[in-house]
DNA sequence: AAGTGGTCTAGACCACCTA
DNA sequence: AGGTGGTCTAGACCACTTG
């Protein structure tokens, strides 16, 4: 612990910055385990006069760990290695709900419920969904845990017209689609990364800043029209998707 | 102009953090339009003193919208409205090479390398690979470009048997394996979500700890051997990846 | 040469958690 | 009550870009 935070060494020319130069040493500590997932650092005063550096500095080197996802910090507790999340990995060639995608797994789910409810849609709905003149959207949106452990947020709209009471709906959505008749057979999705802003890295307990998985889903029932637009926010540490590719063979298109 | 860096307003109850206050005003100017791409922003000095805020705090404001990839500051120019890109949507279901995606919508492809060469392989490339005692592995780092910006970085690994003369790789590299009767067919990727490190982000030209979509494929030759195994780093506000889902009927698995 | 962002400091007060 | 991280300040110097 005192080598990591030895005044020596710092301000070596050609280094760089002295909040890099520390970033390094406490990454470095961090990936051979010599600091392990639980363990507590110093407080930024004390590592401020181990190292002979402003606390602002330090606070600068620790920020972008933070940011990053390496540490956690808690106000009136410390500074502490982050746990390491176990990476889910899911299938992306199968359509299925994260309800039974855990389950088969043996793992827990639990939702927490941020809103349900029925409103005047946005543009964006009112064109992913097809809705009439004076149609209502039906959202649902919630935080997806396993375990304790929260994994994603999950914004569902649907056509007020086939889901008239979203505040019934408690476990999987596509589970009530089914009653109705209406389970989506196809779905296509939109994948890209973004930085996590101050209220979803809330909802999803990481530092703000952290990148995150986005997820756009449009899902359709066999006679092709839309039924669900869904928008998903994961963990990107939390998370892989896998999925397989093949050669397409000459002029045949996969993707319609 | 003047409107979001007005004093008044500030430390209103209940706003809460002052940095926190002026990241909002500028992120509305931008999300509005009343900042648009290219524009400039005064300098930090300027600011602080229309603000009323230190330098200091108009920098943690600033800072996170740089993170975010919402600005981009040049050392000695200024603070601008970071450019609108475009999005590319990429189907993952086909096994297509960069060059060739490019190609087909009709846009310029070049590539910068970093590094090509044959070196003792690491552990995880020993694993992917299957490569035998004493086999090297050859190496293909380059920086993917398309219209001038940088999109992905792309670190392929072949064994060094197959490609004993990394450096001769131009192009396509599926082009070279085509002409060795090496083409894959198959491959399995794996897709996450992570902040870009310095030197990454540096080689896209975007700020560290802007989200990435890091992307790990092993590709297959027609026999099951594999032949390649790439860890790609994409923009993740450039690259949308699109794939199609299906209900798979009871018992049927899709991927292998 | 002047102006810009990049780094760094010492010190202060606040909000929160733990004891 | 004491310690922790969270915020904020004024001022300084450096490295780089631009006119």
């Amino acid at each position: 612990m005192e080598a990591i935070f030895s005044p020596d060494g710092f301000d070596g020319a050609g280094a760089g910055p002295l909040y890099l130069q520390l970033h390094r040493r406490i990454a470095e500590a961090i990936a051979s385990s010599r600091l392990a997932p639980g363990d507590s650092l110093p407080p930024e005063r004390d590592m401020a006069q181990m190292t002979g550096l402003s606390r602002v500095t330090v606070r600068k080197a620790v920020q972008a760990l933070v940011a990053s996802g390496q540490l956690v910090q808690r106000r009136g507790s410390g500074t502490y290695v982050a746990p390491k999340v176990e990476r889910l990995e899911q299938a992306l060639s199968l359509l299925t709900s994260f309800t039974e995608d855990m389950a088969r797994r043996g793992k827990s789910v639990e939702s927490v419920w941020i809103a349900r409810g029925l409103h005047a849609p946005a543009p964006e709905e009112v064109m992913a969904l097809g809705l009439g003149a004076g149609e209502r959207v039906a959202r649902l949106e919630r935080v997806r845990r396993s375990d304790g452990v929260p994994l994603a947020i999950e914004r569902a709209a649907l056509s007020g017209t086939v889901l008239p009471h979203p505040d019934q709906v408690e476990g999987s959505l596509y589970k009530v689609l089914e009653e109705k008749g209406l389970r989506p057979v196809r779905a296509v999705q939109r994948i890209s990364a973004a930085n996590l802003g101050p209220r979803d890295a809330g909802l999803l307990g990481v530092a703000p800043g952290v990148a995150g998985l986005k997820i756009e889903r449009v899902s359709y029932l066999p006679s092709g029209r839309v039924i669900e637009f869904t928008r998903s926010l994961y963990r990107g540490d939390a998370y892989d998707f896998a999925v397989e590719l093949t050669l397409a063979p000459e002029g045949e298109r996969i993707l319609r």
